[in-house]
DNA sequence: TTAGGGTTAG
C-alpha cells in the first residue's frame, strides 16, 4: 500500500496516470472508492482527458462522498458548470450527503438566480463558519454582484486570508470600481503575487497602461502570470509592439513563457499583420518544440489569418483535433475578411455549433464585402433558427449597416426595434451606424437626432452626418457641423473633408468650398477630385481644368470622371473627349463614361460620333449591367431587374400595375408607363410606402422595373409626351436642353419637348 | 480547496 501511495504522490503526466492506473487493476484495488477518488484528483493535476475520468468515475458500483467531490473538482476545472450541477443532483439523488469540500465547487458553478438559495442553504447546514465555503460565496458576490453583499460578508469576517482579500479587489476592479480595488489594496496586511497583479490587470482593463505599468515595476515579486497580465493589457489595448517588446523583456529577465504567454504574444503578432514577423514567431516556436494547447493553435489560425495567409490557417485548422467554437470562428472570419465568401460560408455551414461570434462574423463579412441582403437574410435567420441566441451590439452594428448601405429605411426601423426591443446597449459604433443608416435612407432628422441624443461622439459621428447632409445637399448644415466639431477639440480628417467638398459641390457653394480646399494641408487626390467636381458642376470648367493640370499626383480616374460629368452637364465636347480618352484607359471596362460622352456628342447633335462610339463600345465588349433595383416590403427585399419577368407573381403585379395608376392617378400623382413621380415631401414618402398593401409595393418593384432606374420620387418632373419617359430637371438647367439615354434612345428635353432617337 | 493571466465578431 505505501508504495502505491508513494507512486501516487508522484504521477505528474497522464501516462504516469494510465500506468499507476494498471497498477491498481493488478492489485485487484479496482472499484475501491478510496483509489478512485485519488485517481480523479490526479486526473485533474494532469488535466486528464475527459472520457477517462468518466470511465474511472463510472466503475465504482456506490461512488462516495470523495469519489463525487474529485469528480466535481474535475467538472470544475474544465468549467463544465452544468455536469457539475447534473452531478451534484445525482449525488443527493443517491443519499450522499455533501461536506465541506463541496460546497466551493458548487458555489463556483451556480448561476446568477441560484446563488442566494445555495446561500440560504449553507446557511441552513450550519456550514457558513468554514473559511474556504465564506471565500466561495464572497467571490460568487464579488463576481456576480451585488459587490456590497461581498462586502458586507468580506466586513463580517473575523479572520481575513489573502484569498479573501485578493477576491474582494479584483471583484471592484470587475465592477469598474477603482477607488474600492485601490482602498482595499492598500489597507491589505501581507499583499502577495496575486494582489498586485490583481492591480495591474484592474488598470489594464481600464486602459491605463501608465498605471498599470507603475504597479508592475513596483512588484516585489513576479510571476509569469503578472508577465501575462501586463502583456495582455498592452495587447488588448492595440499595443501589439509594446506586448512584443516586454515579451522581449521577460525573456531577457529568464522568465519561462507559458501558454497564455504564446498566445498574448501570437495574437499581437496578429495585430501587426506582419507575415514574416508571424513566420519567424512560428519557426521561434518549432525550434522550441513546445506542444502547443487549443489556444494557441486558434490564436495562431487567426495570426496566419490575419497576415493573410489563409492556406496556412487552414491547414492548422484541419490538423487540429480539438477545435473549439473560437477556432471555427477564427477561420470563418478570416475567410471572410479576405473576401472569400463562399469559403467562410462552406465552414459557417459545416459548424456544429455556431455561437453568437459565429454568426457576428458571417453577417459582418456578408456587409463588409456589399452583400447587404445576404447579410439582411442571415440575421433573420439568426433570429428565427436560433433558439436562445439573442443578437448583440456587434450584430446590430452590421445589420443596421446593412440596411443603410441598400438605403432600406423600413428595414432600418425594424432594426431599430430589435435593438430596443432586446434592451442592447449602443455604444458610439452603434450610434454611428445609426446616423449612417438614417443618413443614406434620406431621413436627416433621424440621424440628426440619434447624433444629438449620443452621450460621446467621435470623428466617425461627425463624418457620417456630414456625409449625410453632402449627399442630400445640405451644405450650410455640412458646414456648420465642421464648426461644431473644431470646437469640440476634433480635428477634421481626410474623410471629412471630402464629405465637406462634397456637401459644397452638391449645394452649389463654390466660395466656401475653395475656403475648405485651400484649408487642408496636403490636399490628396481624392480632395482634388472633388475639387474639380466643385469647380466643374459650379460651371467654372476653366478653373477645374487648370486645377487638374497643376495637381501635384497624377489624376486617377475619380479625378477625370469629375471633369467628365462637368463637362456632360455643360456641354463642353473638347473637355470631355479629354477625360473620356483618360479614362478609357484607367477603366476601361466601365460603361458610365462612354455613355456620358455619347452624351455629351448627342448634345451637339454630332450623331455619328455617338453612333461610332457605341460600334467601339460594343467592340470592346463594354456592356451596360440592366439596372438593378429592390424595394422592401414586410421586411423583405425584393431584387428586380430591368426587364425581368420572373418574379413569383407576375400576375398579380400586371393586373395591379393597372389598378395602381388609375388610383394613383386620381389622388393627383404623375403616372406614365414607367415611373410614379410627383413632389412628396418625405413624410408623405413614408406614408406612401407603409399605407398601401403589399401589392403596391411589389408594383412599386416593377414600375422600377419597367424604367430600369431605381424608383425614386422627385422634384420638378418632366414627361416626354412622345415616348413617354420622364425625367428628373435640375433647376439650375430648367430652360437648357437636356439629354438622357434611356431604353436605347436618346432623349432631347428642351422646354419639356422631347426629340428622340434610337441608337439600335 | 480559496484569489491574479489567454484565442474569435463591429
Amino acid at each position: 500500500m505505501s508504495l502505491l501511495e508513494s507512486l501516487a504522490s508522484n504521477v505528474k503526466t497522464l501516462n504516469q496516470l494510465q500506468q499507476f492506473h494498471a497498477q491498481i487493476l493488478h492489485h485487484s484495488l479496482h472499484g475501491q472508492n478510496f483509489w478512485i477518488a485519488n485517481l480523479l484528483r490526479i486526473c485533474t493535476t494532469v488535466r486528464a482527458p475527459l472520457q477517462y475520468a468518466r470511465q474511472l468515475f463510472d466503475s465504482v458500483p456506490h461512488p462516495n462522498v470523495f469519489v463525487f467531490t474529485s469528480m466535481l473538482k474535475f467538472y470544475s476545472q474544465l468549467n463544465s458548470h452544468s455536469d457539475v450541477l447534473e452531478l451534484f443532483a445525482r449525488m443527493r439523488t443517491a443519499g450522499v450527503s455533501p461536506d465541506a469540500f463541496v460546497f466551493p465547487i458548487l458555489i463556483k458553478s451556480t448561476t446568477a438566480d441560484q446563488g442566494t438559495a445555495i446561500h440560504a442553504h449553507v446557511l441552513k447546514l450550519g456550514l457558513n463558519s468554514d473559511r474556504y465555503i465564506k471565500n466561495a460565496l464572497l467571490d460568487m458576490y464579488a463576481r456576480r454582484g451585488p459587490i456590497v453583499v461581498a462586502r458586507e460578508l468580506f466586513d463580517e469576517m473575523s479572520e481575513k486570508a489573502a484569498a479573501d482579500w485578493n477576491a474582494m479587489i479584483s471583484g471592484y476592479w470587475r465592477w469598474g470600481d477603482e477607488t474600492g480595488a485601490k482602498e482595499v489594496f492598500e489597507t491589505m496586511p501581507g499583499k502577495n503575487v496575486v494582489s498586485w497583479t490583481a492591480m495591474v490587470t484592474g488598470y489594464c482593463k481600464m486602459g491605463d497602461l501608465v498605471k498599470a505599468r507603475d504597479y508592475f515595476d513596483g512588484m516585489p515579486v513576479k510571476t509569469v502570470v503578472s508577465w501575462n497580465a501586463m502583456l495582455s493589457g498592452y495587447s488588448q489595448n492595440g499595443f501589439a509592439e509594446e506586448a512584443l517588446s516586454s515579451f522581449k523583456e521577460m525573456m531577457d529577465e529568464g522568465v519561462k513563457p507559458d501558454e497564455t504567454t504564446w498566445v498574448t504574444v501570437i495574437s499581437s503578432c496578429a495585430a501587426c499583420g506582419d507575415l514574416k514577423m508571424a513566420e519567424s514567431l512560428v519557426s521561434f516556436l518549432e525550434s522550441r518544440r513546445l506542444k502547443l494547447n487549443c489556444f494557441t493553435k486558434t490564436a495562431l489560425i487567426d495570426m496566419y489569418a490575419k497576415c493573410g495567409n489563409l492556406t496556412a490557417a487552414r491547414k492548422i485548422f484541419e490538423e487540429m483535433n480539438n477545435r473549439n467554437a473560437v477556432s471555427w470562428n477564427a477561420m470563418i472570419s478570416g475567410y471572410a475578411r479576405h473576401g472569400d465568401l463562399a469559403s467562410s460560408r462552406e465552414l459557417f455551414d459545416m459548424m456544429p455549433e455556431k455561437n453568437l461570434v459565429s454568426w457576428n462574423s458571417m453577417i459582418a463579412g456578408y456587409a463588409q464585402n456589399g452583400h447587404s441582403a445576404m447579410a439582411i437574410e442571415l440575421f433573420k435567420g439568426m433570429t428565427t433558427m436560433e433558439e436562445g441566441l439573442k443578437p448583440d451590439e456587434v450584430t446590430m452594428v452590421s445589420v443596421v449597416s446593412a440596411c443603410g448601405h441598400v438605403g432600406a429605411l423600413q428595414l432600418g426601423k425594424w432594426a431599430v426595434d430589435i435593438i430596443v426591443k432586446n434592451k442592447i446597449e449602443l455604444n458610439t459604433s452603434g450610434y454611428n451606424a445609426l446616423i449612417y443608416m438614417y443618413s443614406r435612407c434620406g431621413s436627416m432628422k433621424e440621424a440628426k437626432r440619434v447624433f444629438q441624443s449620443m452621450p460621446s461622439r467621435d470623428i466617425v459621428s461627425y463624418n457620417s452626418l456630414i456625409a449625410g447632409f453632402a449627399a442630400h445637399g445640405h451644405g450650410y448644415e455640412a458646414l456648420d457641423l465642421m464648426s461644431k466639431m473644431t470646437q469640440e477639440g476634433i480635428t477634421p480628417d481626410r474623410i471629412t473633408f471630402i464629405s465637406l467638398l462634397t456637401a459644397c459641390s452638391h449645394a452649389g457653394l463654390l466660395e466656401e468650398g475653395k475656403k475648405i480646399f485651400e484649408s487642408i494641408k496636403e490636399p490628396s487626390i481624392d480632395h482634388y477630385a472633388c475639387m474639380v467636381d466643385l469647380l466643374g458642376r459650379a460651371g467654372d470648367m476653366d478653373e477645374a481644368k487648370k486645377l487638374l493640370d497643376t495637381m501635384p499626383m497624377q489624376p486617377h480616374a475619380g479625378v477625370y470622371g469629375a471633369l467628365l460629368n462637368a463637362s456632360c452637364i455643360h456641354r463642353k465636347v473638347e473637355l470631355g473627349e479629354l477625360a473620356a480618352r483618360n479614362l478609357f484607359e484607367l477603366e476601361p471596362e466601365n460603361s458610365g463614361n462612354y455613355v456620358l460622352l455619347s452624351n455629351i456628342y448627342a448634345s451637339a447633335n454630332r450623331w455619328n460620333d455617338v453612333d461610332r462610339l457605341m460600334i467601339t463600345m460594343r467592340q470592346m465588349g463594354v456592356k451596360k449591367n440592366a439596372g438593378m433595383s429592390w424595394i422592401e416590403f414586410n421586411g423583405k427585399l425584393h431584387h428586380f431587374v430591368a426587364g425581368d419577368r420572373s418574379h413569383e407573381r407576375r400576375e398579380d403585379i400586371y393586373r395591379y400595375l393597372e389598378e395602381l395608376g388609375q388610383r394613383l392617378r386620381s389622388l393627383g400623382y404623375l403616372v406614365d408607363k414607367s415611373c410614379v413621380l410627383r413632389d412628396v415631401e418625405e413624410e408623405e414618402k413614408e406614408q406612401m410606402l407603409m399605407t398601401h398593401s403589399e401589392k403596391l409595393a411589389v408594383a412599386f418593384g416593377l414600375l422600377v422595373t419597367e424604367a430600369g432606374a431605381v424608383i425614386r420620387v422627385v422634384k420638378n418632373l418632366r414627361i416626354c409626351s412622345d415616348c413617354h419617359l420622364s425625367i428628373r430637371m435640375i433647376s439650375k438647367l430648367e430652360g437648357r436642353e437636356i439629354i438622357v439615354r434611356d431604353n436605347n434612345r436618346f432623349h432631347c428635353f428642351k422646354h419639356g419637348e422631347c426629340s428622340c432617337k434610337d441608337y439600335w
